[in-house]
DNA sequence: TTTCTTTTGGAATTGATGTTACGATACCGT
DNA sequence: ACGGTATCGTAACATCAATTCCAAAAGAAA
C-alpha cells in the first residue's frame, strides 16, 4: 500500500480542508509532501494544523514518519527502473539481437562509469599504487576476486612489492601481520557485499593500511574504511551484475601508473619477458 | 548547474568524513539529503556537523537551503521523466583527460567487438554450455586465466560439471584425462600466445573436446583445433592491451546459457546463494 | 432565527533540529 | 620524536518546526 493508494482510497472521507492538502500533495507528489509542514500549508492554501490532521487521517503517527515513508518510497521507485526486468528473467527474450543488447548495455555502463568517476580520486590512487616505498595487496569478493587477480597479474609486473589475497579468507589474518601503516590495499567489493571482506577491510583500516576501493554506484560498507572509493556501474537488468567497468578501471589504473613509473617498469617488464620466455609463437 | 554536479566537482577538495557524506548522497541520490541532518549524518557514518560543513561547501547558506534545492531538482526530474538523469552529456564530455580517452578506447573495443563477432558461433557456444550431459572445463594463459575464473565463478553456479584449469601447468595433464569425447572447453589466449595453452588444447582436440575459443582479432595459434572461434578487439594503444571486450563477452554468455537453463539454474541459484548465506550486508 | 455540532486557523507550547564553539585527535612536516 | 596544523566529533545552544489548545467561523438542524 503505497502513500499515493492511502490518500485516494481515504479521499472521500476528508474536510473540505484536507482535501485541499490531499489535491496539493497528489499534484505535486510526492515532492509537497517533502517540504516543512508549514510551506506544505502554504502551497495547499490551507493551515498547518490542517496539514497534520490530514496525515494523521491517513494512517500516520506524525508529520515525520508520513516524510519517512515517501522517502523510503521514493528511493524504491528510483532504484526500480533498472530494478524491474531482474525479477523474471524469462520474460527477456533471448533473442540474437539481445546478445549486441547486454553489449550495449554494458557500453553504457562504461560510458556513465567514465563520467561520474572523480578523477582526482583516480590521481591518488595511481600516486598510491606508484610509490614503490610502501607494499600493495589486492582482494577481492565472490566475484570479483578474478579482477583483483587480474590486475595483481599487471600490477606485480610492473612493480614489486605486490601482493595478492586468495584463497580462504581464514589464512589473509595472517598475511595482514605483515603489513605496516602507509601500506596500500586494493579492494573489489560489489553487491551482494560480503561480511568478511569487511571484516579485513576494518582490520586492516586499524593497521593504518590505506585503501582503495573499487565497488558498485551502491557504495560497498567497506567505503567507511576506504581512503579513496571509485564506484563503478555494473546493473545490465540481468540476471547477473557486469563487472566490466571493473575490469576496465583496473586497466586505466594499470595503465596509468606504468606510464607514470615507467622507468622502473620498463626494466622489469623487460626482465621478466626474458626469463618468462614467452616467444610469440607463429603460426 | 546541478547539486550533484556541484558535489562531483567539489570532491576533490572536500575533507575525509565530508567526502563519506558526499558519497552517501551520491549513492542515494537525492533521498539521503532529504532526510534531516542527524539521520543522514547517521547513514553516511559520519557526524552532523561535518555534514553541515560538507553542505556549506558546496555552497549552500543552511540545510534547509540545500533541501530545498534538492526538492526544486526532484521535481523537476519529475516532469521530465524521459530526460531525466543524464542531463548534459556535452557539458561532461568537456573533460579532456587520458583517463576518459582511455576509457573511450575500451568502449570502441566493445562496439567493435559486438559487431564483429559471429552470432551464430555464440549461439552454438552457448548451446554446448547449455548442454549438461558434457562435462566443461575453462582455462587461459597468463593474463586471461583470471578471466577464466570470472567465467567459471559464474558458470559453476548455473549448471554442474564445470571446472577451471588453474596453477601449475602440469597438473593440468592428469585432469585431461578425466574429460570424455563431447565435452566443452572454454580457453581464453590473446596474443604472446603461449605455448603450454597450445600444447594443452591440441591435447583437448585429441580427445574429441569441443573447443570454444575466446581470442583476439589476430587469432590465437588455437583456433586450429577449436570447433568455435569468437575474436575480440583487444588494442588500445597503450603498454598494455584490455581484456574488457573479452569479460564483456564472457558475461554476455553467461546471462545467455543462465537464460536459456533457466529452470535448472534457479534452482541452483537459489540454493547456493541460500547455503553461501550472503545477507546482503547492512549499515 | 437560534442553537448545537463540526470544522478551521491563530497563537502558545513543546520538542526536535540545525547551528556553533570547543576540546580531542589525527596527520604532516621538521 | 616533536610541535604545529588541520580535521573531526561531543556537547551546549539557539532556532525553527511540529503539535496542541482554544476561540471563532461555518454549517446543519430545529
Amino acid at each position: 500500500m503505497t502513500v499515493e493508494q492511502s490518500i485516494r482510497d481515504a479521499l472521500s472521507q476528508l474536510t473540505g480542508a484536507e482535501k485541499k492538502a490531499a489535491r496539493a500533495l497528489l499534484a505535486e507528489y510526492p515532492v509537497a509532501g517533502l517540504a516543512p509542514v508549514a510551506e506544505f500549508a502554504k502551497s495547499a492554501g490551507t493551515s498547518a494544523p490542517t496539514v497534520l490532521r490530514f496525515v494523521a487521517r491517513i494512517g500516520f503517527a506524525s508529520y515525520p514518519a508520513f516524510q519517512q515513508a515517501l522517502r523510503r518510497e521514493l528511493q524504491e521507485s528510483l532504484l526500480s527502473p533498472l530494478e524491474k526486468g531482474r525479477s523474471e528473467p524469462a520474460e527477456r527474450a533471448a533473442t540474437p539481437s539481445a546478445i549486441g543488447e547486454t553489449f550495449e548495455r554494458i557500453r553504457d555502463n562504461l560510458a556513465r562509469t567514465a563520467e561520474e568517476l572523480p578523477l582526482a580520486e583516480i590521481d591518488e590512487s595511481c600516486a598510491l599504487l606508484g610509490d614503490t616505498r610502501y607494499r600493495c595487496v589486492i582482494l577481492g569478493g565472490r566475484f570479483t576476486d578474478s579482477i583483483a587477480a587480474y590486475m595483481a597479474s599487471h600490477l606485480r609486473i610492473v612493480r614489486p612489492g605486490v601482493r595478492r589475497f586468495e584463497g580462504q579468507v581464514s589464512t589473509w589474518w595472517d598475511q595482514i601481520l605483515d603489513l605496516r601503516a602507509g601500506d596500500v590495499a586494493v579492494i573489489f567489493d560489489v553487491r551482494r557485499y560480503q561480511d568478511d571482506i569487511l571484516s579485513v577491510a576494518r582490520s586492516l583500516a586499524e593497521r593504518k593500511v590505506r585503501i582503495v576501493l573499487i565497488t558498485d554506484q551502491w557504495l560497498s560498507p567497506v567505503a567507511r574504511h576506504a581512503r579513496i572509493v571509485l564506484p563503478c556501474r555494473i546493473d545490465i537488468a540481468m540476471t547477473w551484475d557486469s563487472n566490466a567497468a571493473l575490469l576496465a578501471l583496473a586497466e586505466v589504473i594499470i595503465n596509468r601508473v606504468t606510464l607514470e613509473s615507467w622507468d622502473n617498469a620498463k626494466e622489469r617488464i623487460e626482465a621478466l619477458e626474458l626469463a618468462h620466455g614467452t616467444g610469440e609463437a607463429a603460426d
